[in-house]
RNA sequence: CGCGGGGUAGAGCAGCCUGGUAGCUCGUGUGGCUCAUAACCACAAGGUCGCAAGUUCAAAUCUUGCCCCCGCAACCA
């Protein structure tokens, strides 16, 4: 085996609560490292909090706390977040951890070679106290919207990583998959935006622009901007350089981002390893962002999504569900409360909760609950590994799907009712060992759907699991999932007359219009 | 001519690399079934595959031009 299996997870900025975007990263993640572990592998699963910046201070400042004090709180809604869903992780780093900053301070020794000082000019508003770019400037023409203030031309000494110094090799890393981009688009897009240069980044700010951060070793004057700081975590979590763990687990296997700061991680990031005579990472996958019924997601709209809401109202199951399988790994997803709940009823509830329902309860029925040889089903898994392998999560799940109604479209063509009522009738020769045999199949394929699902919803697998495990049925009154209606119509409860007891009034003749009008405005998400 | 992605059924998407019967999920309609949580199964309707030209026996697929949408253009998950 040799090296030992890491996965890395951007790490996001606590300015705030974790929205429905912030969760990719660890739901992606978790469902890799808990297929590797299926798999007999050894990981190692990082996760964390990037806490440094001016705009944290700010925002500490705003809410009469220290930049620390804010950074705690907000670090603990990630924390409940990660737990809430169940990620598995191994390793929780913050930024402001003494190690973490220690051991960042040496890395920016280790790249001195390639640091340099330069003096950085822009847009700056002394409200603000930082810099805007040249195109926010002009589109606010030239006035902060914030403060009314015009923006000032101004330039600050700071220091500059030779990133250009590694431009060939890291082309030639990503080229060559040695450093592999998934999907296959944001390579040939991070490519096409390399041909056009990679200028040196800014890795320092003078600290009376910026103090809430990591002081740069030697020299009291600056402080460490924030990707500098942020993006070593990878290595810092692992001890690097003090404690020697760290080599069994680096180059990371897989590194988790967002779309949107893939050129950090596959430009500036490498730079610093090859600095630092490190290996880079084997895979970047890079996931889309979410967009909330067709928007983007915004404050200012008001249209954020809590995971803790979703995950409160429906339960984990649905939760990882939908965002494993409805939101495509690769592109952007969208997530509207209305399809999130059609998605679970129809699908988690219907297909597969029924499916295990109706089979527990003919073995109830016509074998006095107890399984007979359960049947090995032999599926082609080919497809399945070929995905998972890829990390195409949502084909994965897919595959899982068809599996489920391939077993539902069997107990169909083979009526196990009418056996047990030729049983009973006693016209079938062998009945019993007949039904024994037909629900075995059945039982066979959904315990191997329960373990390819295992790394995507662990709760409903256990539960699953549960009923068919021990050679007797155990089936709870409930059933494995319970059906919600927030946000759609409850079929049941909607009669013939037009009229539903659920507060909701339905008006066939007058239009459809005031049915979602009201439902929408009843949810008040 | 900045770069990239996309335009396929009412909605969301796959197929395109490697040309050969246009497919999946949801929704809609009809029928079937009664083991099951108003579930499940079958069938059907619904497409000028953005537009135009070219290559070819054959184009959603390859080539060229054009139109439209969306990202990105160095620090927004």
């Amino acid at each position: 085996m040799g090296k030992k299996l890491y996965i890395a997870t951007a790490i996001p900025y606590v300015n705030g609560k974790p929205h429905i975007g912030h969760v990719l990263d660890f739901l992606l993640a978790d469902i890799w490292v808990r297929h590797q572990k299926q798999n007999g592998g050894e990981v190692r699963f990082q996760v964390g909090t990037d806490e440094h910046g001016n705009k944290i201070a700010a925002k500490a400042q705003e809410a009469g706390m220290t930049p620390q004090e804010f950074a705690d709180q907000n670090c603990r809604y990630f924390k409940e977040l990660l737990s809430a869903m169940k990620v598995n992780y191994t390793d929780f780093i913050r930024t402001t951890d003494p190690k973490h900053k220690a051991r960042a301070q040496y890395i920016w020794r280790q790249l001195k070679p390639y640091i340099y000082q330069g003096s950085y000019e822009g847009w700056y508003c002394e409200g603000c106290e930082g810099f805007v770019t040249d195109k926010e400037a002009a589109s606010n023409e030239m006035v902060c919207p914030d403060h009314k203030a015009k923006y000032q031309k101004i330039s600050e000494e700071n220091y500059y990583l030779k990133v250009s110094e590694f431009a060939d090799q890291i082309k030639e890393a990503i080229e060559s998959d040695r450093m592999k981009i998934l999907p296959e688009f944001r390579k040939k897009e991070f490519l096409a935006l390399m041909e056009k240069g990679m200028p040196d980044v800014s890795v320092s700010r003078p600290k009376k622009s910026l103090s809430w951060g990591i002081p740069v070793p030697d020299d009291d004057s600056q402080v460490m901007y924030v990707w500098m700081d942020a993006l070593s975590n990878y290595v810092t979590v692992l001890g690097y350089p003090d404690d020697q763990e760290w080599a069994d687990y680096w180059p990371a296997d897989v590194q988790v981002i967002g779309k949107d700061i893939l050129r950090f991680h596959a430009g500036i990031w490498p730079a610093m390893l090859l600095g630092m005579g490190l290996e880079l990472p084997k895979v970047l996958l890079t996931h889309g962002h979410i967009t909330v019924g067709g928007d983007k997601m915004s404050k200012t709209v008001g249209n954020v999504v809590d995971p803790m809401e979703v995950i409160d109202k429906y339960g984990l199951d649905a939760f990882r569900y939908y965002l494993s399988r409805h939101v495509t790994t690769n592109a952007d997803g969208d997530f509207s409360w209305e399809k999130f709940e059609n998605a679970y009823n129809n699908e988690l509830v219907n297909d597969l909760g029924n499916l295990v329902q109706r089979t527990a309860g003919m073995i109830n029925k016509y074998m006095s609950g107890v399984i007979g040889e359960i049947q090995q089903p032999e599926h082609d898994m080919y497809k399945f590994r070929e995905a998972m392998r890829e990390m195409n999560f949502s084909e994965a799940m897919d595959i899982i799907w068809s599996l489920i109604a391939g077993a539902n479209g069997f107990i169909e063509r083979v009526k196990p009712w009418k056996i047990a009522k030729a049983a009973a009738e006693g016209t079938d020769p062998e009945p019993q060992a007949h039904l024994e045999e037909v629900l075995g199949h059945v039982v066979g394929t959904i315990m191997q759907a329960t373990e390819m699902l295992r790394p995507f919803l662990p709760d409903a697998a256990e539960r699953i699991s549960g009923i068919f495990g021990e050679g007797v049925v155990k089936l709870s009154d409930d059933g494995v999932f319970q059906k919600v209606y927030i946000h759609t119509a409850d079929p049941s409860m909607v009669r013939a007359d037009g009229v539903s007891d659920g507060g909701v009034t339905v008006a066939p003749e007058v239009g459809g219009e005031s049915v979602t009008t009201e439902m929408s405005g009843d949810t008040g998400a």
